[in-house]
DNA sequence: AGAACCGATTCCGGTAAGCGGAAGAATCGG
DNA sequence: CCGATTCTTCCGCTTACCGGAATCGGTTCT
């Protein structure tokens, strides 16, 4: 009734569990995923000669292959790879740690992060997904979705300003800001944070240098981001 | 006869035509892979619905539960992760982009790569591979790979200096240097590799930079490499 | 030691899901 | 307007997937 049917579906049923968990035996990943034991068993088997997964002992974890071929995904992606330049101007300028987030339904993800790799002052991921209605980088998203489905005073301020800005968000003494960039290729909607000390976010200057990240990034994509592959 | 048979083979195959172009229209898809036609179009609509691979109009690329997925395989890699503050500190101190690789039969494959981010100096990419044989960092692995095959007076050599050093590589002014670190959990042997302009990669201290950070990485991994996930 | 338990693995008959050739649209170029 | 190319749909065939049940192997109780 209710089980995925399908070879590809159930495999990737499979994988998602990973994403919270890294290693997991097979018991474990039949209680996750709700499938027939059987049936989990013989999927395994083929992603592990797949080296989509990597077994150890009786424990699975994601494997060498999903590394290359992620990699290969975020580094074809047009939307990354014309935000990627400005972002990095963003951080070298502000020193602050700077995400890339499209929405995807109810949730952002992450699709980039520059700064913050050796201090683990923020704890994000590229990856990770945050609730839409909540985060920083949400409320971006929604002020440049469809107007119907999460309309709010903070999100057209959000709008109008195209700027959210979160005073002391998470740490004591630390801020996030967020811009939206607009709805591009197959994303609902695109945008980026920054994330740093409370009165260097705070900064005027801080905010419109984003603000012009931003734009880039929307003007990079509009006329054909996809120059040179590499 | 020929044809990979099982839906998840297929949909690897696939895929893994992505990994040398971005974006393909269903022909070029049944060119590259020799499948019917018929099925690898079945294949892309069950695709493209996990959103493994993103479709704008005719053509197919990757799509962003790729880069999800993959990112969360590279974050839980217990080389990658054992190895990244060691590669970070010898980027630090070098100045030069550093590789972490391994290999995988006749190819070393970048795990990951620190610096060189903003000027295109080195090409390389994380998930790119090299062959063995010829690269800097192949010798390195070969060297503390299965004796028989591969063995030549050059490999000897590296694996008694535990370096592989090789002047004015790829560009003039510019040399590359690998140190071997081991065979680590599935991996047949992983190792490292410094790029950068030819005095400093010449220099001795810088080789013995590379060799200490190889052994901190190798006794990460061997005293349980897998504390905590985040 | 015996027994109960837990988890991985193998077996096998039934069948749904995938298979691919062929025909049908849609688009483009001359 | 017609031919060429490419995407898409249809449909009967059969293969490869399905999953319950039995088996194997190791660990933990009494």
């Amino acid at each position: 009734m209710e089980g995925p049917t399908g070879t590809l579906q159930r495999a990737a049923v499979i994988l998602d569990v990973f994403e919270c968990a890294d290693r997991l035996n097979l018991s474990q990943i039949v209680a996750a995923t709700g499938l027939p034991r059987t049936s989990v068993h013989r999927a395994l088997e083929q992603l592990v000669a797949l080296r989509w997964v990597y077994r150890e002992g009786m424990d699975y974890q994601l494997g060498m292959r999903m590394i290359e071929l992620g990699a290969a995904a975020a580094q074809q992606n047009a939307l990354r790879r014309a935000a990627l330049p400005s972002l990095r101007r963003l951080h070298r300028m502000t020193g602050c740690v700077v995400h890339l987030g499209v929405r995807d339904g109810p949730e952002a993800v992450y699709l980039e992060k520059v700064g913050g790799e050796s201090a683990p002052l923020v704890r994000s991921r590229v990856g990770d997904r945050l609730p839409v209605a909540t985060s920083t980088i949400g409320k971006a998203l929604l002020a440049i979705g469809d107007p119907a489905d999460a309309e709010s005073p903070e999100i057209t301020r959000v709008r109008e300003r195209r700027l959210a800005y979160d005073p002391e968000r998470c740490l004591k003494g630390f801020s996030c800001a967020a811009v939206p960039i607009g709805r591009i290729g197959g994303t609902e909607a695109a945008a980026l944070s920054v994330f740093g000390p409370a009165d260097r976010v705070g900064d005027k200057r801080m905010m419109s240098s984003a603000q012009t990240a931003a734009a880039e990034i929307w003007r990079r994509m509009g006329s054909g981001g996809l120059q040179q592959a590499r």
